[in-house]
Parts: C-alpha cells; structure tokens; sequence
DNA sequence: CTACACCCTGAAGCAACTACAGGGTCAAGC
DNA sequence: GCTTGACCCTGTAGTTGCTTCAGGGTGTAG
C-alpha cells in the first residue's frame, strides 16, 4: 500500500501521514526499492485508530498514550477511560466558554440600532468611554 | 506609562504588548531616552478594545478591521455588524460542533464496564475490529 | 517518448501568543 | 557608592496540528 492509498482509506492527507510518522505517532514503513513508503495492514489500522481518536478530539498527546494503552490488553481499562473522562470535562469546559460568549455577543448585537459608527452599540461596547478622538 | 504598566491597567502580558505592536495592531510609542516605551492615554484605549474585542472572541483580523471602522464614526455601522455577526455564526458552528462531540465521547464513555483493555469499549471504538495483535 | 499523476525530503507558514537568552536601567536600602 | 531586585530591551524559538511550498525523482498510459 503506498502512502496515497493509505491517506484516501483514512480520509487523511498524504502529507498528514507522513506528518505522523515524523512526529513519531505512526511507525516508519518499509520502503520500495524507489524508496516509496509501503503500508501494511497494521499501518492501516493505526492510522485509523489515530483518525477515530482525532475525530473525538483527543489531542495528539492523548492518542499517544491511547495507543499505548490499547497495546497492553490485559491491563484495567481505567487509564483509558481517565485519558477520556477528561477529555470530556475538557470539552464541557469549552463548550461553556463558548455558550458565555455567544450569550454576551448576541446580546451586544441586537443592541446595535444600525445607525452610523459614532452611536454603534458594538464598537461602544468595545472602546472605553471617549475613545474616538 | 511604562509597559508593565500598560500591560496591567488591560489584563494584558508585557510579551503580548510587544507582539501587537510587532504585528502592526498598536502603534509604535515614543521612546524615553533610556529606549523604554512611553505609552499614552490614546495607546491604552486602543489596547483596552483590542483585548475586550479579543475577550469576546474576534480574530485578530477581524480586531484590525474593528478598528479601522471605529475611527470612521461619521459611516454606516453595517460593517461592524457584519463582522460580529460572521463572528456570531462562526460560535454556533463551533458549539455545535463541540456538542456533537460531547454527545458521541458521553455515549462511548458511558459504554465502558471497566474491565481489562481488551474489553474496553473506548478502544473498541476507536480500533477497527481486530486492531490488537 | 512525453505527459501526468504520484512519490520523496526539508523547510517554512498558519494563529496568537509564550518563553527564553542575554543583555541594559533604575530606585531603594545598607 | 554599591549591590539587589524589579523592571525594560531585542531577537529567536517553541507551542498545536497540521498545510504548503520548493525542488526534485518515479512509474505508467497513450
Ligand atoms: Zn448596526
Ligand atoms: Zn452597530
Ligand atoms: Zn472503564
Ligand atoms: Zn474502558
């Protein structure tokens, strides 16, 4: 399997790949005589287990140590299952930045009565009192 | 006003004064005769709106254009508008993005009995059947 | 035999900072 | 008058997770 096929199974791109094998997280192939990267199937199924996991939000880091984890079978799952507890929290985390946001900035637009800059209820919430010279 | 303590009076760090300045975002200041920057009331209300601009969430492109269109008070505030409501757009992609996540890492964490890693249904989420070796 | 798709390496670019390294300046306290 | 410590300066590199580019080599179909 070259690289291109590889990259189109994952939905990944090539550059991707060879991203993730310079920064460790995929092992270095065999090559071709032409030096070609030649993939197996053990590629293609770590390839996609990173995917899966990106596609979940982990960050690079955090697969890392799923990978790892996922080799060692016979062990308790608890380590797996803290690596995504937090992510979680992570994510409820940001999920509530966001929502704070989105509550303030609408709250800034609708109060905007589409005159001319000078009375714009956005850019007045923006500068302090007497910015505009 | 020295850069500590412009970088206080606006929750900003001295690092990040020195790249917004580096970027074109703030203006140059004069300089004291030790080559120290001297910043002026004007300097700390632009900054005071780049940082609130940025608390809310705005690029700092979209901080650039912000404030070229609050300098022109005498125009029509549809621009600003404008941007804030991309920018509106643009949180709700991300929230709901996120919640999709959310629900998907729930639904697979809440699956795990917590037994060994061969069992755990967060590696069998992400692995392809039959990853482990 | 010549296009053209694909492969290779290595470096740089993106956002928005942050963190050094390796200096200079200045006021306070002894 | 001299040291200590807080502050300031420049310039560069690191962060995350890639993408893009420059400048090549390879393989095959027409
Ligand atoms: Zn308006
Ligand atoms: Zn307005
Ligand atoms: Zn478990
Ligand atoms: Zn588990």
């Amino acid at each position: 399997m070259k690289i291109g096929e590889l990259a189109s199974a994952t939905a990944t791109n090539v550059e991707t790949v060879r991203y993730y094998e310079k920064i460790g997280l995929l092992a270095p192939p065999a090559r071709t005589s032409s030096n070609y990267r030649a993939y197996g199937a053990d590629h293609l199924a770590r390839l996609s287990f990173i995917r899966r996991a990106r596609d979940l939000g982990f960050t690079l880091d955090a697969v890392r140590e799923l990978l790892t984890l996922s080799d060692d079978t016979g062990q308790s799952c608890e380590a797996v299952d803290g690596i995504a507890s937090i992510h979680l929290t992570e994510i409820d985390r940001k999920i509530g930045d966001l929502k704070a946001l989105r509550s303030e900035l609408s709250r800034v637009l609708g109060s905007c009565s589409h005159g001319t800059v000078a009375d714009c209820k956005i850019i007045e919430t923006l500068a302090p009192r007497g910015e505009a010279v």
